[in-house]
RNA sequence: GGUAAGGUGCCCGAGCGGUCAAAGGGGGCGGACUGUAAAUCCGCUGGCGGAACGCCUUCGGUGGUUCAAACCCACCCCUUACCA
């Protein structure tokens, strides 16, 4: 372990809030694995790189000897998390949260150290609580801090409902930084408030409230909106190297730094040098772009299937050739018509749809476009069927 | 309980008796261009249909008025606000 400095100047790197300096280089100072807390929502068990962040956050600490506590928020979940306006969320089951816990710390893996994560459920300890518990725990904070925060706020003034149970999430979330004993807390910078609510609910637990501290929210794939499943902008841990690669290569060229930045190990001079270059325009941003693509991909995957897809990538979009491997459609038939392919083989949702495509040029056989919306097809074993820019299927003959 | 404002296509949001499959924006998709699945530009965006200003389904629900209803009426359901 290194001294509290040290830590100090690593750990608190592309912080957006932290609360404070020096609570946290006191903690330091205690020389003993700090418990560092992390809430996750079990109803959504895809993560993506906006997750990735927090989660490298935590490995940082356990790079200093630290111990995440990992909640899985089974229980806080049945409330739903009033971020945002989200709509009421389906209640999930217990037996949900715990699939959905399990397919989540397997994805979480890819990033944390096993060895230094502790997973807990919290309906284990808020299950427990009876009425006056609660009751208890809410008179422990105001309806005007709850105000505070900015989404309520907003709401608020705009004449949004609030239910009461949205003022619970907050102080159940808290009561979880009792219970685990967090000394600090880790989030995205979204879920400060209620961070933030933690520290003053452990001081009315007798606890030394635990310091907080948020990182970024990254932009999705569209480089406007936070990554979110719901807005379809997300690059996840599961997606297939290629995907991963693809996605990472559509993101604006605006964003590169912020990714390179939050979601690569790139030292602080190889930061500045592909700043450098970006603003200099003597690189194509394009190349380091791709660079940033190889490394995100490889630290899911590995070098190989990372440079693999790169070179894919190269191929398909530079070069303009067709991938080596893509699905395929098995056909009994003879001839078909090309509506009728796209339509029952390809995952076109209408015949509309296919006329459309067809009409806008956007469907080719072995590279070649069929401009008839009517043409129907002989396919031969091995035709290459591609619809749009990105998707291909290979057709063969059974 | 009373009063008021609302519920429209994937989302937001106009429309308030025919010309409405429904303006506009977002998103998505396709194309052009390119330095990339960036940016920019253009087009498409309910379904059926080998043509159509054709047919079918869509504007919270159910009934009604009308030659004709997203638009009018009745009742119902849901949302929000204000008042007690």
């Amino acid at each position: 372990m290194q001294t509290p400095e040290d830590q100090f100047k690593e750990l608190s790197k592309n912080h957006v809030s932290l609360i404070s300096e020096k609570e946290l280089l006191e903690k330091f100072s205690k020389n003993r694995p700090l418990r560092v807390k992390l809430g996750v929502d079990p109803s959504r068990p895809d993560l993506h790189l906006g997750h990735a962040v927090v989660l490298r956050k935590l490995r940082q600490f356990q790079q200093f000897g630290h111990q995440v506590v990992l909640i899985i928020g089974d229980f806080t979940a049945r409330i739903g998390d009033p971020s945002g306006r989200s709509k009421t969320r389906p209640m999930i089951s217990k037996d949900e949260a715990k699939i959905n816990a399990i397919s989540y710390s397997k994805q979480a893996f890819k990033i944390l150290d096993k060895d230094l994560t502790e997973i807990c459920f919290n309906s284990q300890w808020l299950d427990a609580l009876n009425f006056e518990d609660v009751i208890r725990l809410s008179a422990k904070y105001t309806v005007a801090r709850m105000l505070e925060r900015h989404d309520f706020a907003k709401r608020y003034s705009d004449n949004e409902p609030i239910a009461i149970a949205e003022f619970l999430y907050p102080l159940a979330q808290a009561y979880d930084s009792v219970f685990v004993k967090a000394d600090i807390e880790i989030g995205g910078d979204d879920q400060f408030f209620n961070l933030v609510v933690g520290r003053k609910i452990q001081e009315e637990y007798g606890l030394e409230p635990q310091a907080v501290l948020t990182v970024p929210l990254i932009e999705g794939t569209d480089g406007n909106l936070k990554m979110s499943k719901s807005y379809d902008n997300y690059i996840a841990f599961e997606d297939t190297p290629r995907d991963m690669f693809g996605k990472l290569m559509s993101i604006p060229d605006t964003l590169i730094m912020k990714y390179m930045r939050l979601l690569t190990d790139k030292n602080d001079e190889e930061l500045r040098d592909a700043e450098e270059c970006l603003k200099s325009r003597t690189v194509n941003p394009r190349d380091i772009k791709m660079e940033l693509a190889r490394d995100i991909t490889a630290q899911f995957y590995d070098e190989e299937t990372s440079r693999a897809a790169l070179e894919e990538f190269i191929k398909i979009f530079r070069h303009k050739e067709v991938p080596e491997e893509m699905p395929e459609i098995r056909l009994d038939t003879g001839s078909v018509s090309v509506v009728d392919l796209l339509v029952k083989y390809a995952n076109i949702s209408s015949r509309s749809e296919a006329r459309r495509l067809l009409e806008q040029g956007g469907i080719k056989l072995n590279e070649k476009v069929i401009e008839d919306v009517y043409a129907v097809l002989d396919p031969s074993d091995g035709d290459v069927l591609r619809i749009g820019k990105k998707r291909f299927y290979r057709l063969v003959k059974c």
